[in-house]
DNA sequence: AGGAGACTGTAATAAATGTTACTGTAAGGC
DNA sequence: GCCTTACAGTAACATTTATTACAGTCTCCT
């Protein structure tokens, strides 16, 4: 079953004898939703890939409050935490399951390996640094270049991308944690975005509709 | 002389024999204080080694204005541009001497041929991600949770230490560009960050205290 | 039913940042 | 010297975001 699933989300990627040996090799793991996967700060002992769910990466700052990187999605595995593995060093970020998550956590001596072994490896590791980075630069522009309006709506969007619904179960504290402000701040734009019928708001879920 | 300034700067990286490869099929390109490198949106061809000097990194808005991901020095690569390299991709950043500036241009075909050659090798590429990725955070962390006075602080000390010299030449309108402001906010800062006397200012430069 | 706690709305106010406008001064070309 | 231009200082004002405070409503528990 495992290998099943292992198969529809890898197979137009990796050679079958490798694909053998991640069946071989790699444990499934399962984390219901909200639940924590990775803390910052601790070593990482294996690589994880994304069979089904979805996963969302956080920073925190000095005064433990947050900040939402992106997201993970089928297919894809943290850049962040394979580049752990392969310096030895803590995890720079936490990760949390945003939906109900299905991985394949690799041992670490096995990437190494792999990596030497099979070129279609490489490439996926190259490829996920490649995501990683173009990723981390969208951050960035969010950040450094849009209104808090405008990350609002660009959060909201990617939430009911992610969850494949456009009603989001979220609350204002939430999207505020995420967002790195506060509730009040959140609380206010949702209502301006409202009044310009972008969305609607109900308690505890926001639905949107301007997609 | 190449072949004794890349030994300077990588020989404790790499095998002997990669050493002469990339003696062999490497070009050298000087670049003035300045100078632009790499734009946005152009094709690379070729991957550079940082030999002697230091880049700025820039990210641009839709409007055309700036803003400073982070420096590059003696024994860097530029992560983005490798992972343009293997992708074939289009470049995301602009890179800008920040000094007069010696690298090795290596062409992109090699890239993948010394990738399953050598170890030593894949090991620079994976640790140019990793501290790639763990700069970004630095960059992330920097523009979403300080205030932009020490932002503008912290700006100055990596300048400083980029320059090996506590007088900074520098215009406050440069410094705007940089941080993705405006001019009357960076000379308002200043002012008053040395009437905290962590900084003197003169006209076109600016000498930095609290080191 | 009643109470506790979580969630939302909103006002008032403060602080940070952005914008416009104007001044004075230094540097370089002529 | 005189003109032009780049650079820096600063005031006044606008906008955005943060903070504090409080009220109303929903949900769940007992």
């Amino acid at each position: 079953m495992l290998e099943e699933e292992l198969k529809e989300a890898y197979h137009f990627i990796f050679e079958d004898e490798l694909m053998e040996e991640i069946a071989k090799f790699g444990t499934l793991k399962e984390v219901k939703a909200g639940e924590k996967i990775i803390e910052i700060g601790e070593y990482v002992k294996s690589m994880p890939l994304l069979l089904e769910g979805a996963i969302k990466i956080l920073r925190e700052d000095k005064d433990g409050d947050e900040l939402l990187l992106y997201f993970l999605e089928r297919g894809d595995t943290c850049a962040m935490t394979l580049s752990c593995c392969l310096g030895q060093t803590k995890s720079e970020i936490r990760a949390v399951a945003e939906k109900d998550t299905k991985l394949i956590m690799i041992p670490i001596e096995k990437m190494e390996e792999w990596t030497s072994k099979y070129k279609s490896w490489r490439n996926f590791v190259f490829e996920s640094y490649h995501t990683r980075l173009s990723e981390m630069l969208d951050t960035i522009d969010t950040i450094a270049f849009l209104n808090m309006d405008a990350r609002l709506m660009r959060y909201l969007q990617d939430k009911a991308k992610i969850n494949g619904t456009d009603l989001i179960q979220v609350t204002h504290q939430e999207i505020a944690y995420d967002l790195h402000t506060s509730r009040v701040v959140i609380s206010r734009l949702l209502k301006k975005l409202e009044l310009e019928g972008k969305i609607v708001l109900q308690r505890n879920s926001i639905k949107v509709l301007d997609l």
